[in-house]
Parts: C-alpha cells; sequence; structure tokens
DNA sequence: GGCTATGTATAAGC
DNA sequence: GCTTATACATAGCC
C-alpha cells in the first residue's frame, strides 16, 4: 500500500546453480521456508506422512516431519518401529524428540501462535495453562487453545516417549494421528551399507513432471 | 489469452485437512508435483543436500533425494554412526545436540519474534518439561514421568474444557546439529535394496519441467 | 528483515 | 487431464 519504491519485481530465473554466494544464499533462505511451508500444508490438507530434509551449504539441518522425520524414514526404510527396551537408545530418542519439540514450539511461536501478552505477563505468578479461562474473551481462548494443544502433544509425546523407556509401543495407523506420538526409533546399525552414488535420484510409483 | 470459458479460478483455500476424497486426491497429486520440482530446484539453485519422502494416502512412496535420499538420511542419522556402542559417547553427543539447539532457540528468540521477555533473559528459564533430560539420572527421569504424566492429565483436562474443531498443525522444524559432524560418505553401494513399497528410481543431472 | 512487481503454483471446473 | 482465474511465492532492491 505504500507508494514510492518501484523495484523491478520478480524476473524470471533459469534454474541453475546460482553462483553469487550472497545471492544463493538469500535465495536458500527463502526458498527454503517456502518449500517447508508447502510440505507443511501437504500433510495437513492430504493428512499423509512426509519427511523433508535439507542440509543448509553451512552444514546446518532443517528438518520437517509428520508424523516425524523418524517415522518416515523408518518407514521408507521399511523398518517396523518396534520400542527397544535399551535405555541408552530411549534417552536418545527421547533427546531427539526433545529437540523436535523445542524446535516445533519455536516454529509455532513465529507463526503467530503466540500466547496472548496478557498471558505472558502473568506467567510471572502462575503458567499460562493454570490461568482462569473465563476472564478472556474468545479470540484470547482461541489462541489458549492452540498453545494448549500444543501443550498438550508436547506432554504426549514426551509421556509416551518415557514410557518407551520401560515399555514398547505399536506402530501409527496409516495417516494422520491426532495427538499422541509414538517414539520413532533407529538403528544406525541398519543403515549404513546403503550409500548411493551421487547425482540426483527419485523414486517414485508413476508421477512424472 | 482467449477469454472463451471464464472459470471460478483459483480460490483460497484453508489449510485443514480436505474431506472430500476425490478433491483430496486431486489436490495430492497436483501438490505433490509441486513440492518436489520445488524440492529439486532448491537443490539445483543452492547446490544443498535434500531428502524428501512423501508417501500417498495410498501407501504409495514418492522420494527426491540430492545427492540421494539414503545419503542425506544417513548424514541425518549418521551423527554418530558408531559412537553408540558407548552409552557416555551417546549421551555425550546428545547433550552436545540439545545444546546446540537449545543455544539456537535462544539466539532464535533473542533474534527476536513475539518472544515474552522473560524468557530473553538469559537461558535460565525453562519450563521443567522442556528442558534437556539427558542430564538425569534413572531415578530423576522417573520422576520427571510422573510429573508429566500428571501434567498431562491436566492439561488434558482443560483441553477438553475448551471444546472446538482442533485439526492438525505443523510439526516444522529447524534442527541445529553440532558442526563437524561427519557428513555422508562416498558410494558403494547401490540404492535399490532400500527402496520400499516398490516404485523405481533414476539418476539424471538436471531435471527439466 | 521489508517492499513491490511478477513469475508460478494451483483451486475450480470441464 | 486441460484450461482459466487467482492466490501465493519469490527475485531484485533497500
Amino acid at each position: 500500500m505504500i507508494m514510492g519504491r518501484i523495484g523491478k519485481g520478480r524476473q524470471k530465473i533459469e534454474i541453475k546453480r546460482i553462483q553469487n554466494l550472497d545471492h544463493r544464499q538469500v535465495t536458500f533462505s527463502k526458498r527454503r521456508k517456502g518449500i517447508f511451508k508447502k510440505a507443511s500444508e501437504l500433510c495437513i490438507l492430504c493428512g499423509v506422512e512426509i519427511a523433508l530434509i535439507v542440509f543448509s551449504p553451512a552444514g546446518k539441518v532443517f528438518s520437517f516431519g509428520h508424523s516425524s522425520v523418524n517415522s518416515v524414514i523408518n518407514r521408507f526404510i521399511g523398518w517396523s518401529p518396534v520400542a527397544q527396551s535399551n535405555n541408552d537408545g530411549s534417552i536418545r530418542e527421547l533427546s531427539q524428540r526433545l529437540t523436535e519439540v523445542n524446535e516445533e514450539l519455536e516454529t509455532e511461536k513465529k507463526r503467530g501462535l503466540m500466547i496472548p501478552d496478557e498471558l505472558k505477563k502473568g506467567k510471572m505468578q502462575q503458567f499460562w495453562w493454570e490461568e482462569p479461562i473465563d476472564k478472556l474473551d474468545m479470540n484470547e481462548l482461541r489462541q489458549v487453545k492452540v498453545a494448549m494443544e500444543k501443550l498438550r502433544k508436547n506432554v504426549m509425546k514426551r509421556a509416551e516417549m518415557m514410557e518407551a523407556a520401560s515399555s514398547s509401543s505399536s506402530f501409527l495407523a496409516t495417516n494422520s494421528v491426532p495427538l499422541g506420538m509414538i517414539p520413532a526409533r533407529q538403528d544406525e546399525e541398519g543403515t549404513t551399507s546403503i550409500i548411493p552414488q551421487g547425482g540426483f535420484s527419485w523414486d517414485f510409483g508413476f508421477a512424472k513432471f
């Protein structure tokens, strides 16, 4: 709405390696954001399992997964995720999940699903989720609800992960899972031998681009 | 260019589970194509490693990887293929990973958006259920587990009080991995052995759409 | 990080 | 699948 600046606007670009490093970095950031959003939308809209892993040029990892990167990887590799009773392994899983949870939290914050300011302030005295809800208007309630669901989800993940330390868990039914998560597991041992050659590779059932 | 038929054109849609199965299938196909193209472009433009795995509702797998799905997966989970023989080593790595993540989290928070000031004040304040668990011993873990379950119950009760259409949420995660991690190695075997659920694959230099 | 102009992806409909 | 009208993503700049 602000008049004045007249940029050149978007220009068509050729899909080839961007040589300028600064430019490449900018493009990477923008497009990374875009593709993760797409992934997110796809699994929400269609309720399918997705895993997206991106290593930045700097070696940083960005990942997205529904229901989790690990569960999808496990399914892809063809393992039946069976919880192990080994504490070491469990703890490692737990921690990894913790990572995901923390980051998810952060992401959600960025997305604007934040706790109302009033609640943030109140956190000094008590946690927002312990506050009475009868004084909130509908909008605030909505936000609380979202936050609450996030928390519940996280908590359930955590709880189940903790339980996994002593019992086994079952695999998810085919598609979309509402809240509870089963801790995916991984076994480094099994994957090591399978390394493909360079270049790009696609695998699909049909598809054509 | 010819203004013959006048369709409704693209309509804005809400990002939520598509109920109509036919519609969902169509959307899945279109968006799947789209996201794979995006993934391809991203790695071509920026020369980064990417893995994208999508399971269709029917259970079919679609994947894309540069330099290959497996190499990326290996790199992703290969933060220590060997250290697992040693508990201390694993935990140490975990701890490191978590530290990294938490630092990143803090960085993000400081960088800014909508984060409560209370949380910005250093890395002091965390909810107990957000704290890294790798520093706890088994006894403490047990306590955390109990507390976690208690919290879960409370939260669920709360959540029930505030009923509404929940729906899905994204699991966008931005992982930080300790730099200096072992990168994917070179080839030595083909990919075919772990491609599940059929489908085929091929390598190519650069895709054209 | 923010803005604008424009290229693209895609929701409807056939 | 193919077409059309639009919503959305993002290239070029600041």
